[in-house]
RNA sequence: GCCUCAUUAGCUCAGUCGGUUAGAGCGACGGACUGUUAAUCCGCAGGUCCCUGGUUCGAGUCCAGGAUGGGGCGCCA
């Protein structure tokens, strides 16, 4: 009988067929050990001498890594195995023995890794990553699908550049210059005016030069939507979604986050309230001028500072008397290629720490002098969220660092009513989002103050003509959310095949 | 666009002050051993030291320029 692995469970003392690859194998004389991939799970299979037979057994002996073959044998339960059963096999089928798989049974580098993606894609880690990115797809659409909202699809060509501040890739659109979407902002407002609530789900792109953790230039991006939200319902609605993905996922992705080995009771902190903090708080707590639980900041980043050169000197007297002790002489040879392999990953914890030892003197800097009135930089929202454990939610800001459709604070007219939500552990902006402008002539105003040309605004415009209702929203970036729910050093692993500034291929 | 770090075997990395024939581990291959989970043993193969130019009796090593990549800033999700 054909059975996926992750159905094993229900077919205990049965005689099944599984189809799949090589993942890893061991061999010995009489024995050998397939941990087979079906992309379901993996499941060790046993192939005996004794019950194939001298050639069988060869067969299978010689496979290479990520050979293809169907095996067929008793489903044995044994709790040291991942995911709890074996097969003990009688009989197989090779559809491919291949030769020398690239990617080997240790570390590599990125870059490597990167141009093998199609391949490296198989691998453990990219399995469970991929499919927390499907669960927390899934999740996102369940909670909009339950609210009620109807999820509706944003053009992904567009005539002009429609909030004229980033760059955007060019192409031909019938022999006129089109560009592809930055946001489908604009045009969920107006599906919104006739839906209620709607969220827009798809592939958005930046054409920046950014290299970074946090930046893709193709990305997917969630925009939900909703009339009569103010900012007030928009910051609710942004903690209630957030806490519903994060909860949802962790429940039901708890074998993939232990693979990514996934410290899950800081995620778990998210059924702590979010903090709120007005841009003028939080300016004051990058400065160091208003304290979080009896700290200040720049005092944080310094301890941080002296932990991260009191590791790397740790890390390098742990790689000193390793080398020493290889050195002395008289170690087996296992013990010292242990001894290499975890000199080799020491350096590359270094390496990073170094970056780190680089970096926060410049974060140390820019919060001492960040001066009010302007936008925060990766390295302000970094500073600013570890002092919580919790998302962070900052709202009305100054409406010259915003987007011309902002609403104004009526109380403050120098505040736009935006909101970022800054996730913890340095994933940075998650979401952007704010109530839109309803005033005709306020958008009108800042449409020129931008320099953007009215005449592509005129359908955006006739949404404050007709009916104007107070309406607000967000967007979501669905790859700084998986890096986050996995705790990923970088985005580029959230997505099947990174497109990023020097990146096209594979 | 700016700053910073890097590039040596298929992979991960050593390579001292500029010195003679460039090393290790992993992987692959051949063999021994083993209910194994990247820690057994022996053997074997494997190199355009990123590119160009310069300094020098001599450059993997020093200098200049370039390419590619990592990270940070700006920009943002």
């Amino acid at each position: 009988m054909k059975v996926e692995i992750k159905d094993l469970s229900t077919h205990v003392g049965q005689e099944v067929e599984l189809h799949g690859w090589v993942q890893n194998k061991r061999e010995s004389k009489t024995l050998t050990f397939v941990i087979l991939r079906d992309g379901s799970g993996f499941c060790q299979c046993i192939f005996d001498l004794n019950v194939l037979g001298e050639e069988a057994f060869n067969e299978v002996s010689a496979l290479g890594l990520e050979s293809s073959l169907s095996v067929k044998g008793k489903v044995v339960a044994d709790e040291r195995q991942v995911g709890g059963f074996e097969i003990h096999a009688t009989g197989f089928h090779v559809y491919q023995n291949c030769g020398e798989y690239p990617i080997a049974k240790k570390e590599h580098g990125v870059e490597f890794l990167m141009d093998h993606r199609h391949l490296w894609l198989r691998s453990k880690r990219q399995w469970a990553i991929m499919r927390v990115r499907n669960a927390v797809i899934f999740s996102i659409h369940n909670f909009f699908q339950k609210e009620g909202f109807v999820q509706m699809d944003a053009p992904i060509f567009t005539g002009n550049a429609c909030e004229g501040t980033t760059e955007l890739f060019e192409t031909d659109f019938f022999g006129q210059p089109a560009y592809l979407t930055q946001s489908g902002q604009l045009y969920g407002e107006a599906m919104a005016m006739a839906m209620g609530k709607i969220y827009t789900f798809g592939p958005t792109f930046r054409a920046e030069k950014s290299k970074t953790r946090r930046h893709l230039a193709e990305f997917w991006m969630i925009e939900p939507e909703m009339a009569f939200f103010d900012i007030f319902d928009d910051m609710d609605l942004i903690e209630q979604f957030v806490r519903y993905v994060i909860t949802d996922v962790m429940s039901r992705c708890k074998e993939e986050l232990e693979i990514l080995e996934r410290d899950t009771t800081v995620l778990e902190k998210i059924s702590n309230p979010f903090i709120r903090l007005t841009y003028d708080d939080a300016v004051a707590i990058i400065k160091g001028e208003k304290e979080v639980n009896g700290r200040k900041t720049i005092e944080v980043l310094e301890e941080d500072l002296r932990n991260t050169v009191q590791q790397i000197a740790d890390l390098k007297a742990d790689i000193e008397s390793r080398e020493t002790a290889i050195n002395a002489g008289g170690m087996k040879k296992g013990q010292v290629n242990f001894n290499l392999n975890a000199i080799d990953k020491n350096k590359n914890t270094i390496k990073q720490l170094e970056e780190d030892e680089r970096n926060i003197p410049q974060w140390i800097e820019s919060a001492k002098n960040f001066t009010y009135g302007g936008d925060f930089g990766g390295s302000d929202e970094t500073v600013l969220t570890r002092m919580f454990e919790v998302p962070v939610m900052v709202y009305d800001w100054p409406h010259e660092v915003k987007a011309f459709y902002l609403k104004r604070n009526p109380d403050n007219p120098k505040l736009a009513r935006g909101v970022d939500l800054l996730a913890p552990e340095g994933y940075g902006e998650v979401v952007g989002g704010g109530e839109r402008e309803t005033n005709e002539q306020m958008l009108i105003e800042k449409i020129n103050e931008h320099g953007l040309p009215m005449e592509a605004f005129e359908w955006y415009l006739d949404l404050r003509r007709f009916g104007s209702v107070p309406h607000a929203g967000f967007g979501l970036g669905l790859e700084r959310m998986v890096a986050w729910i996995c705790h990923l050093p970088h985005v580029r692993e959230t997505i099947p095949f990174p497109r990023m500034y020097g990146r096209i291929e594979p």
